[in-house]
DNA sequence: CGTTAATCGAGACGGTACGTCCTGTCTTCGG
DNA sequence: CCGAAGACAGGACGTACCGTCTCGATTAACG
């Protein structure tokens, strides 16, 4: 969030504040060119002021009279990007799981996945970006954890299970994978619909008989 | 790996270079010095050659005789401390999966742990440093399959499990929450034994029949 | 001369730079940090811009930004000491000379003096060193012709003599004397009043009258 | 002067040395080699070792076991060009004189004039170089010193006149002139002439009457 | 005639300075 | 007051030499 409007937000709503106001055009020029930087690739470390300035066609001041630094100017570029609808699970347990994670499987073909990658190494040192990161993807993770629960209701799913471990496991191979070191050996794989599987015990929804019951 | 061998590997494997050879102190302090910086918190994109230079008691020219850049000189020193050897699992594979990922749950506890963290964000943009990072977590993988597979040998785990996949829903985790963003919801959990338990005991629970008592 | 001053000079006099202007301060502040290493016996060929600097208390860029080289910085520092005033000569067109010439004898005892001999051997390669090298004798060059005139007007000094040849005679030996190539032959003379000497009354010994007794 | 010479000569003029004996072939290359570098417009400052032993087709320490630095390298390589021998004097005391000084004037278009101008900043600094120097001038100034006191005893000269003071009234304003500052005001003079005429009281010789007396 | 030892070219060593670039801050101008 | 422009101090970059050192290979005199 913009410093000056924290400010504004927190101490007086309706006075105007006095000489030229701020360009809304400027703030939307910096955040645009932020992140586009982000997503043509820039590392986060890399992205510098300078060039976000040039980019923006704005002066480097205008961005340091608005941002203490670049780390709260990318939490906030980063948090403008919220945007992203999701999308509405469909009607098998399986099938929203499959439906819900394969979009994190195929992150790097659109912007939110090829803005997010940059930004990981940041968010041990960024308590603020971390926090915006993980605004930015509770929603989805809601989202699977809702299914999960409808499915213990069902009893489409064991009822034993955490329901926060099991969002874990099926979300964190997927940002692993696809993100920071992607193992060869499961590259042709179909690792959304692998992870339902083996996190849901497969053998009993997929045959009608559970892997013991074959084997005895 | 370091430019000279490169050279020999390609030229003559035998004839010796003309001139003073390099002094393998210099290579080990600037490797040495590497690694001290990283653990002791600089960040990749931090870490000058200059400071290196200085903590090795060497010239910067030393360096850049060896390395063409500061990436591939990172890649050298994270591939040298594959040494860090693995701890011998017990005897029930739950409890030897258990005893295997704990370590992983400690990361920032020992100095590869304090290490890997300053990689992550160069493993998508640096092939090289990514193999490194492969090797060096290739035993740990190694050593999971092995339960694992020892495990569905013995009946106490499911047939029809992807061991890769399996591996990665255990591990991934684990990195995840200790290395990039930890999840708030997840803090006080005993990550390590929620996530064998998550894996291994579902299918137990509903099929009505456990793994254990169809091998006993 | 300055980089910017040549930019205003060719472009435009008037119009005013946009952007914050260049600090005077640091201006003077580099020239005279250049000035003191020169004279506490810094050779020319060791200033470093590094050096230069630090005692500046200024950053790299900012000398770069002013000067293209090392030489034209030594160009204006050496430009800038011009204000060294010249003695008022006395009455006696010989003791006038001789009290002219007395300092550049005693050259390595002044700040100039200490800081010249430093320079000469840039004068070669360098013409616009050797343009503020002439800007700054020319002075005293022309304080020599103007008392050799005053000599021939009266008398006391042949009317024959090349004024510049012969303040040529009188200024280059104790140039080389002190700066160059000290003559051991020459080391207990006062070779002020020698030079003076061998120049002006020569003749009149030799005709059998001195300058002093026709002017008597 | 050879380190190497000089322990032989002090020590032990006959015994020879253990092992194998310095190449001359060496020693001349390294020789030539800095000449050529000087000759060919390298100023002295500038002068690497590197560059003279690359020239010379040997390695440094090869240089570095002859000479302890750069400067007695130099002062050898000086040293070793006094062969240049000079121009036998003519018949008029006059002409002689301008004969021996017309060399000087032409400097830059010999091999010792394209050198000296080189060295002449390290002659302050380097009392070895400086002797040197005075050896390779030595001979040239012992020539107009013979002249001037052969025209002493015939007549042509006063008597009167101090001859070291003299030589370098002649010589100074020639090395000035070509090497160091070069006046404008004198560009188009017949310098060495203008020299000799002013100091031998030129009307005298040219007009038959002294300055003075024509003005009396 | 083989031993011996100082030489040779080559090149790595720890340093220092180079001139460039970019950082985040600051200071001025014109609108 | 705002925007743009650009100077500010600082510091890392990768290069070039410095003068020293260390290597394997020569090479000449001594034994």
């Amino acid at each position: 969030m913009n410093v000056d409007v924290i400010a504004d937000a927190t101490a007086d709503q309706d006075r105007k504040a006095p000489g030229r106001p701020r360009s809304a055009r400027a703030d939307e020029a910096i955040i645009a060119a932020t992140l586009d930087l982000l997503a043509s690739g820039t590392p986060v470390e890399a992205l510098s002021i300078e060039a976000v300035a040039a980019r923006a066609g704005v002066g480097k001041a205008t961005i340091y009279r608005r941002w203490a630094n670049k780390e709260s100017l990318i939490v906030d570029a980063v948090a403008s990007i919220k945007g992203d609808v999701l999308p509405v699970p469909g009607i098998s347990v399986r099938e929203d799981l499959v439906t819900l994670l394969r979009p994190v499987g195929r992150m790097s073909q659109n912007k939110f996945g090829r803005i997010m990658p940059c930004l990981l190494n940041e968010l041990r040192r960024n308590p603020q970006l971390a926090e915006s990161y993980r605004e930015l993807t509770e929603p989805r993770r809601e989202a699977l954890r809702r299914v999960i629960r409808r499915g213990i209701a069902t009893g489409e799913i064991r009822s034993d299970l955490d329901v926060e471990v099991a969002v874990t496991m099926l979300v964190a191979p997927l940002i692993v994978q696809n993100v920071l070191a992607p193992n060869p050996a499961l590259e042709g794989v179909d690792l959304p619909a692998e992870l339902v599987d083996t996190l849901l015990s497969g053998p009993a929804a997929t045959a009608g008989a559970g892997p013991v019951a074959a084997a005895g």
